[in-house]
RNA sequence: GGUGCCAUAGCUCAGUAGGUAGAGCAAAGGACUGAAAAUCCUUGUGUCCCCGGUUCGAUUCCUGGUGGCACCA
């Protein structure tokens, strides 16, 4: 029998986390977690991350091991998840990979282009040429560099624009020679399977889990990682929204409120990417039995 | 009780020198190749509080209600 990977994702707050224990548990296997927020140490609550009782009854690995300042990419997640599985499958014929960071886990199931890390000197230089002059000399720098990436990018997402020049004063090649568009062979048998609830049910399930993470003290967790608000690890649902708050200029409740809304934004965001992928099989997270006889069946 | 201000989209509000309206947020849909819980795009949404008056025509001006806020008593 193939070595497999379970892919167990969904929106936030579907319940990935609890039906990935029991999943794991029958199986007897490791938990790889592809959430791009639980890979770091200091914010377990609001990132969902599982507690220690959960951890106890499965190994989990991804799971709080870098510092908030640490640069982290897909790239980097393929190779070292690549690198894990080949690890772990010398005792697990079966790994379960949970989370909703739909670009990671594309990275692991169908490989990533190998393109150069950007060095931190050039990105910085060109932040700062951003800020001062605007998107437009970048947008005609990348024109000259790279004319067929130049058609093909979102010319108003700066981020992506931002990102092919770097590419290109660097490498002084253009950044559509790195995009092969080829997807990678695994060796190891993937089985994806989604989960999905009533988008009301849904709704409500958030609301609850951000009075919850409220009452588990995300406010507290907020305020002991404030010194780190301008790393990107801390560009996220649950803090930004409580930054705001520390620095005067929303209430609590208004945060709160904005960290729901925010969550529901995310979840509808993260379902728009699940919906081009057809290989996902959707079930109901509380269709134990089938999503089992699913993961049985498609092991034969 | 008196005076003043306000009432427009699910929410906060703009506007129409009288020709039935538009922003942000929300909602719904979409994109996505090294910071992705990021970043970006698209699309609606309406008894313009109610009764009357003036007018060819009133959400807009006027009378009177109703509700809210502020100040004075």
């Amino acid at each position: 029998m193939k070595n497999t990977l379970i892919i167990l994702s969904g929106p936030t707050g579907v319940g990935k986390t609890d039906l990935s224990l029991r999943i794991a548990e029958y199986f007897h296997a490791p938990i790889i977690s592809a959430d791009s927020r639980q890979f770091y140490k200091d914010i377990p609550i609001g990132s969902s991350a599982p507690t220690d009782g959960q951890k106890q009854r499965v190994k989990h690995y991804m799971v709080g091991i870098f510092d908030l300042a640490n640069y982290y990419s897909a790239a980097n997640f393929e190779s070292d998840v690549l690198s894990l599985l080949e690890e772990l499958y010398r005792n697990n014929p079966l790994v379960v990979m949970t989370g909703g960071s739909m670009m990671y886990i594309d990275a692991v199931c169908n490989g990533i282009d190998d393109i150069p890390t950007v060095a931190p000197d050039i990105r910085q230089d060109i932040y700062r040429q951003y800020e001062h002059e605007g998107l437009s000399p970048l947008l005609e720098e990348l024109k000259a560099a790279d004319p067929v990436h130049y058609e093909q990018v979102d010319k108003q997402n700066h981020k992506r624009v931002i990102h092919a020049v770097e590419i290109c004063r660097m490498t002084n090649k253009p950044y559509s020679a790195f995009r092969t568009n080829k997807r990678k062979e695994r060796p190891f048998h993937i089985v994806k399977i989604g989960l999905l609830r009533d988008r009301q049910e849904l709704y409500e399930r958030i609301n609850r889990r951000v009075e919850q993470m409220m009452a588990d003290g995300l406010l507290e967790e907020a305020r002991k990682v404030y010194p780190f608000r301008h790393m990107n690890a801390l560009n996220t649902i649950g803090y930004k929204e409580l930054f705001q708050y520390i620095d005067g200029n929303w209430s609590l409740e208004f945060a709160v409120e904005k960290i729901k809304r925010n969550s529901r934004v995310y979840a509808r965001k993260q379902m728009t990417w699940f919906k081009r992928d057809k290989e996902i099989i959707w079930f109901h997270p509380e269709a134990e039995a089938d999503i089992l006889k699913y993961i049985h069946d498609s092991r034969q």
